[in-house]
DNA sequence: CCTGAAACTTGTCATTGACAAGATGCCAGC
DNA sequence: GCTGGCATCTTGTCAATGACAAGTTTCAGG
């Protein structure tokens, strides 16, 4: 049922998804998934919960494999774009409560992946590092998703081009000219 | 009937939008938003042409008041938190058709004033440089306005907070240490 | 065989977006 | 002064939706 939202929320946004539409592509109905969700917003934590472990995975799996930061961070970004409906999901807050439990254990889990990765520049603020870190990349990813990205480049493989972005804020100044 | 609209979304979020609750704070029937919008697509097209607007005069008043590039982003930055519910419409590019004319010209206008600060660092691929910027400032503004930074940073004012995660990018080295 | 819980279904209600068909007011041109 | 037309709304209606209440099926454990 999840992976039904998913697929929804792909084609028509997260505005267009209906609990009654859900229902139907399942084959059950329509207060089916308010019984198993409760609620729309339940089914919305649900998902966010969800995007946020499989993020936490995503960049975990990024650091284990050797990455230094510069692959933690193509990380995110092919995890916005593997997952789109997730990731709108869990940065549209005002979609689903905030004191989830669920939720806010894996998200505490993906900030904990994000934090750990940013070793601090010399005579940088640690914490303005990680800063600078996660809005460049969140922000790429953001405007890739709502397409304002495509037409500006020639790029149609995001992470082509969010690896030369990336670089800039911390890349070793040998890399810049490439 | 926009104001009311901003006020609404800055309430309850772009899924909380009624077209009647608007009608029912403008004192008038459920059906007079519809004939001037044609439709709550309109209503919200309508929302974010003025939302580019609004951001290129504040991105274009930033430049001409001798502003160099980390001016301009803050700029970005302030029109975010000062207009949340434009800035939230105006990139969950789902709700309205992107084809609007009047759209598309307004937000060609935000773009070049984007465009034109960027003033590329030697050996760096000035497109490089716009994305990097335009990305690290949308992360920020998106992260900040998700209330995903205020816990995690003492800071209340998103502008104080901006500016050095900025000058991480940009700012000549002699600012990293402050 | 009985019980009770999980996983539904059916039925209903207020709210919403969209549309059609009028009202009402105002102003230009004759 | 009258008429036609236009912009601005109102009333009425419809299908779709989210939420909820109450019943139903299924099935494991005793």
């Amino acid at each position: 049922m999840l992976a039904a939202a998913v697929e929804v929320i792909g084609e028509s946004g997260t505005s267009g998804l209906s609990l009654r539409d859900l229902a139907r592509r399942a084959g059950v109905s329509h207060a089916a998934p308010a019984y198993h969700f409760g609620d729309k917003e339940g089914l919305l934590t649900a998902l966010a919960s969800q995007g946020y472990e499989l993020l936490a995975d995503a960049l975990e799996a990024a650091r284990g494999a050797g990455g230094e930061i510069l692959e933690v961070g193509l990380a995110y970004v092919r995890f916005a774009v593997d997952h789109p409906a997730h990731f709108k999901v869990m940065f549209q807050p005002d979609l689903y409560p905030d004191d989830d439990p669920t939720l806010a254990a894996a998200r505490q889990r993906a900030a904990e992946a994000l934090r750990a990765e940013v070793t601090a520049l010399p005579g940088v603020d640690p914490q303005i590092a990680r800063l600078a870190a996660w809005s460049i990349v969140h922000g790429f990813a953001t405007l890739w998703l709502g397409g304002a990205l495509r037409q500006a480049a020639g790029q149609d493989d995001a992470t082509d081009l969010a690896r030369p972005v990336i670089r800039l804020l911390f890349g070793h100044d040998s890399d810049r000219a490439t």
